[in-house]
DNA sequence: CCTGTTTTGTATCGAGCGGTATGAAACTAG
DNA sequence: CTAGTTTCATACCGCTCGATACAAAACAGG
């Protein structure tokens, strides 16, 4: 089984250009022709190495949640209920208005406009987001168990406030606001935290 | 001066048609063929009557803050500025998870995902949606002012937060959430009001 | 009835879309 | 060097996009 021609270009490298277009321009509204621009590589190299435009989507998806995305995975790791939102909302102003990086999230960006034939990439979108609500909530709903939590709180609700949070704040650094003012607004939404 | 042929439609039912797809699909992701489908007249009629697809988003924009977005405008009517905000957040539920009208927020939609092309219309959304957060604030300010709100209070913070939270309703809105889960979000995020 | 004006329906335009056929180029194994 | 395999580069496919040309149809004024 000889190896034939090497690559010319890292595919990685190359997923990581193809997430900052996604990122800043929507799925609907990236040409593949903007990939391979940005990319440095040509068509039929794009498709030979990550399929259709969907499946490119796929993968920086996947690339997005396990990299810049990851935040809402380490938060959970905050050993107090309360320190798991704040770090939920502080890194969300750092990841939607971060240097280097598009404005807003890639998540919201694409779960929200899209036309018929790009159904199927916002319903997996979606069904992303909503695997990371409920994560969120089973970890409210042990910090509940152990008291971390007022008995009285409902972890599926405060999991969906502060996910509807993060997504107010990544709307707004998409439409224009800068990073102090975001702190501000996570810093007001943390103030309906309820106090053990 | 004679008048030609009459028309076969009415423009403002016509519009109306229009708004929902748009709503729905975005504006990168709605096809002249989906709006003529939906307003049921033939491509030179709607060219004719509306000018090209950025023309008739803009009156259809004009419609959507006349018409369904209004509740932003007729919040600030409230005598004291926690029910300007209770209006916001709870209207803004009503709207983005209504029955009979897409999910989601049209401005919310419009403002995010965009190529190149769309610029143009991100840019008004962004500037339509800078100038309701002005209102906001302006009506906080007086508020303050008046001590329906605490000196040490930021009028400018206070709007923002109150617009993100509708943002973030809205993207949960399209995202899948229910009336319910949403009526809680707000619920949670009005308990960060400052207290007179 | 005729003329002028506006709308309607059909048919089409060039451009860009996502996706591919086709070889030449660059490598490994023998 | 040759054979086999994989990638690269150019050109191209059918299709849909937004936008129009054109003529028939439906009205008002004279």
């Amino acid at each position: 089984m000889p190896g034939g021609r090497p690559r010319a270009f890292d595919p990685d490298t190359a997923l990581d250009r193809a997430l900052e277009v996604f990122w800043s321009q929507g799925y609907e509204g990236t040409a593949i022709s903007d990939l391979t621009a940005a990319m440095g590589i040509n068509r039929p190299s794009l498709y030979a190495a990550f399929g259709n435009k969907e499946d490119l989507f796929r993968k920086v998806l996947d690339r997005y949640i396990e990299g810049p995305g990851g935040f809402a995975a380490r938060a959970l790791d905050a050993s107090r209920a309360r320190e798991v939102a704040e770090r939920m909302v502080y890194a969300a102003v750092e990841l939607t208005s971060g240097t280097g990086t598009p404005r807003g999230c890639l998540s919201v960006r694409c779960v929200q406009a899209c036309g018929p034939e790009a159904e199927p990439v916002r319903d997996e979108v979606a069904a992303r987001r909503k695997a990371g609500e409920m994560a969120l909530r089973a970890r409210f709903e042990r910090a509940r168990d152990e008291g971390d939590l007022p008995a009285d709180s409902d972890p599926a609700d405060l999991a969906r406030f502060v996910h509807a949070v993060t997504d107010g704040i990544a709307v707004q650094a998409a439409s224009g606001a800068g990073r102090e003012d975001l702190l501000r607004v996570a810093e007001i939404a943390l103030r309906a935290w309820p106090s053990s």
